[in-house]
DNA sequence: TAGTGGTCTAGACCACTTG
DNA sequence: AAGTGGTCTAGACCACTAC
């Protein structure tokens, strides 16, 4: 395309700029299943041949989902669909800064109905029918927090145990393997709360002792919310770090 | 410059690029007081001059510092010094989205000791002479938070009270007009916390109430630790939100 | 109307990785 | 050596703001 004949489309009023609109085809295509998680995309030229831009285009709009968490850049390699994470911030020995092991626990897997905060956070109805799964998440294999998560039963069908246990009790995996959905975090909400004597015990604290409460939301790459979800934790012996 | 005789430093190894000079050099200028806050920059071709680049560069260089928020563009107007504020965070009520009036309040300003938290977060050895900072956050009149910050005694020789209570208490106001200092914070690390005895009054809960402690560090726009500071805040009738 | 930031292009060269 | 992302340029046009 000569830039003295650029295509008069670009200054339409209301319209996006072209690097946004590569971001959203890309993010379809992704949602398509066009490349498997850890899988490479086309080289930034193949794409601004696809997409009929410049590759300067192309690159701003990958770096745009490359900020976001959804693609991984390599110089010299290539451009990579990100491995999904829980993606529930880290546990960090107070002091310390070395990375420690944690592991994932599924206590729950249920039907239930959505309370006030999961129906205005859902963009549902009070009442909604949800899932909710409730996941215990232990650091050098001693209980730090657990975590509930909310996500509409109707999108969700036939989320059970199984898959769950199956995805090493992962939700981002088991919303991209099974539901073809991929998901960014809203920035989180913070409260300090008690915990109650079933949380107590799971946590292997003493009642009442003061927990640190994280919800937030999570949407599509489109921005539709998606799942809500609080995670309460103990931090007497870890931090939280966002 | 033309193209095919571009300059062989631009591949020198161990080099920054050219956008990263930019900023450094515009960081600089910030630093010595070339602008003050609120003041417009030089057009981005007038830097691209000034600094012998291409105007896409010095874009490049001023959207980074933006994404920092030292700088603020707005199309058509130009590009602006970010005004300083006190960031951190912002409460809401419960569900509700509407911004509340918040005010601050000097309840302390003296010479103290580095704890160990605040030596290992400022680099410094333990025990060396800090200033410490207490003021009372209150959001629509009543109280939510205390805040306490920590710097370098010696960096910051001649704070006090009366300084702080000019600056309307926001410690970046004076860091920036007193002592020519520009500081973006690191992420924050959380915890859950009880409320002693004095916190409990000053915050007007009961003693023993859960309080969310948020702590970080704050740099200088060369990335060196200048401040460390601790909020705790009640989240009864709030939520904290980064 | 003039000046600003925002988008887009085409093309060059560099640094890095893999064969 | 070939292919990838990363940087940089020069120049065009657009949208927004102020005068």
């Amino acid at each position: 395309m000569s830039v003295t004949s650029t295509r008069s489309s670009v200054a339409l009023p209301g319209r996006q700029p072209l690097y946004i609109q590569v971001r959203d085809r890309i993010v379809l295509a992704i949602a398509q299943g066009e490349w498997d998680s850890g899988e490479a995309l086309p080289s930034e030229f193949e794409l601004a041949d696809r997409f009929g831009v410049s590759q300067g285009t192309v690159r701003k709009g990958l770096d745009h989902l490359a900020a976001e968490g959804v693609l991984v850049r390599r110089q010299g390699m290539g451009t990579f669909i990100a491995e999904v994470a829980d993606d529930w911030g880290c546990a960090e020995v107070s002091g310390l800064a070395r990375p420690l092991e944690t592991s994932l626990e599924l206590l729950v897997c249920a039907r239930s109905n959505a309370g006030e905060e999961a129906a205005t956070a859902l963009g549902l109805r009070r009442g909604a029918v949800l899932m909710a799964v409730k996941r215990l998440v232990r650091v050098a294999g001693e209980p730090f927090a657990l975590i509930e998560n909310f996500v509409a039963a109707e999108r969700f069908e036939g989320l059970d145990a199984r898959r769950i246990k199956q995805a090493n009790c992962n939700l981002r995996t088991v919303w991209w393997r099974e539901f073809g959905l991929r998901v960014v975090s809203a920035p989180p909400q913070f409260r300090a709360g008690i915990a109650g004597r079933e949380e107590a015990r799971l946590l292997g604290v003493e009642a009442d002792s003061p927990l640190l409460e994280v919800a937030r939301t999570a949407g599509g790459l489109d921005g539709e919310p998606v799942e809500w979800s609080v995670l309460r934790c103990r931090t007497d012996r870890y931090v939280y770090r966002v």
